[in-house]
RNA sequence: CGGGGUGUAGCGCAGCCUGGUUAGCGCACCUGCCUUGGGAGCAGGGGGUCGGCCGUUCAAAUCGGCUCACCCCGACCA
């Protein structure tokens, strides 16, 4: 911990309006470089990698394959879907040195289908799941509360082409289920909700939403069957019970795109029975770092951050009472060995501060469990294990804080 | 883009109304001492184009104009 770059900050920064951008400036996670657009401190690089490598593995077992798109498109692209009128001004347009219209890719269904049309020539191809995790560019009309909305963002997006409308959904229903995995895994609290599909066009839409009660978008959930509804409804259909709003943040979106970029981008294929059609499509985003706010936002107390233990930039944190002490020390590097080979992430703070300092900042980044060496426990040969999660504090034996942290990791990723 | 607000040291702020020595305070930073279970204490120190430009004036952080940046409320979104 003393070699980590994480510049805490006593203070919030007025700029920082909501919890999430608050404590992610203060606890050393991100910062600004201008309006909506942030630079990622090694600590909130952690948890970026985290949820990505979630999203990641969930893709892949929904049988995506991960690709790199550029970022930078050239215009004729999107001139051919129309896009390059309808988009205005959120699309930040350049142009090359020999004055050919360029942009800085908002999203990517030009860009995949361009690539589908030239290498899907048959059925046998079929179906076909492709995805990236990578930064997108829109020049938002407001950015706002830090990292929830930027012009420069991290996000996941799959493309799935089919033959047909009924294999579309079925690629659509896997997605489905892969984003109720990832979000679980995120130890996050969701709600699916049918949607309008916007700009990107389609049919059936739902969006994923992270339920915190400073979230700006507002769902209706029937208390019966839990289902969610958009704003508008009243009752619930099945049950016939009045719904409950909740609040929450929008943090995945997926979509039915159908034929609405293979049709006039004239990506075909020849389907079995030698006829030509267009490619069904439909397209699926996952905010990163917006899902790391949103957790934020759901996950947070007067201390600062309480990150689930899946996406938390360390699982255990290692607070010497006094780095001087010479026992304290010894201690805390043999936990810290023992549980390293054990395979967990652990970070310790072995620097020469007060054990407040220590314990403030630690609460203040929120790392899920603490181990607390201190001289009075050392005495009974036993150290303490704070649970930053739920604040629940034990005094644990020295030679059986592996077995005790198994027991307390199952229950952490199990709620 | 319309409406509101803020720019003074890395962060948080005072000073501005009523112009006038060397621009202050807290935190952070550096040195030393001390301290080590909830962001300690003492002593010393470094760090400033007062967002920028133009103007008024003998004199501008302070008054006027323009401008830039950032934040908040609205349409939009992952």
């Amino acid at each position: 911990m003393s070699e980590l770059f994480a510049p805490t900050l006593k203070e919030s920064p007025q700029e920082a309006e909501v919890v999430s951008h608050s404590y992610m400036i203060r606890a050393g996670m991100i910062r600004q470089l201008s309006s909506g657009i942030y630079t990622f401190l090694p600590l909130g690089m952690r948890v970026i990698e985290k949820i990505s490598n979630i999203v990641r593995e969930e893709m892949n077992l929904a049988g995506g394959q991960e690709i790199l798109m550029p970022a930078m498109h050239p215009g004729e692209l999107w001139k051919e879907t129309g896009r390059w009128d309808i988009y205005g001004p959120e699309l930040i347009r350049f142009k090359d040195r020999r004055e050919r219209d360029f942009c800085l890719g908002p999203t990517h269904e030009e860009i995949i289908t361009d690539l589908a049309r030239r290498e899907i020539k048959s059925y046998r191809q079929l179906p076909l799941m492709l995805f990236q995790i990578q930064t997108k560019f829109r020049d938002e009309i407001r950015p706002r509360f830090g990292i929830m909305r930027s012009r420069e963002f991290i996000m996941k997006d799959l493309y799935s082409f089919d033959r047909d409308e009924a294999d579309m959904e079925k690629s659509y229903q896997k997605m489905y289920q892969a984003y109720c995995k990832v979000f679980d895994r995120c130890g996050l609290e969701y709600l699916a909700v049918p949607a309008d599909s916007g700009v990107i066009g389609g049919k059936i839409s739902h969006e994923f939403i992270i339920v915190a009660p400073t979230g700006e978008e507002r769902i209706l959930i029937c208390p019966e069957c839990k289902t969610a509804f958009p704003e508008g409804r009243e009752e619930c259909e099945h049950c016939k019970t009045p719904l409950e709003e909740t609040r929450g943040i929008e943090v995945g979106h997926i979509f039915q795109l159908g034929v609405k970029y293979s049709e006039p981008m004239r990506a075909y294929f020849v389907d079995q029975d030698g006829s030509e059609k267009p490619l069904v499509m439909g397209c699926y985003g996952i905010g990163i770092g917006r899902t790391m706010a949103a957790a934020i936002e759901a996950n947070h107390d007067q201390q600062g951050i309480r990150w689930p233990w899946s996406i938390a930039p360390f699982e255990i944190e290692i607070i010497p009472i006094n780095s001087k002490e010479e026992k304290i020390r010894a201690t805390s590097k043999e936990i810290y060995s023992q549980l390293k080979d054990e395979g967990y992430e652990l970070i310790i703070d072995d620097r020469d501060v007060r054990a407040g300092f220590k314990f403030s900042e630690a609460d203040l980044i929120g790392v899920p469990v603490q181990i607390i060496v201190g001289e009075k426990l050392l005495k009974r040969n036993s150290l303490e294990v704070k649970i930053r999660t739920n604040g629940e504090r034990i005094e644990v034996e020295k030679t059986s804080i592996g077995s005790a942290l198994e027991k307390i990791k199952n229950n952490l990723v199990r709620t």
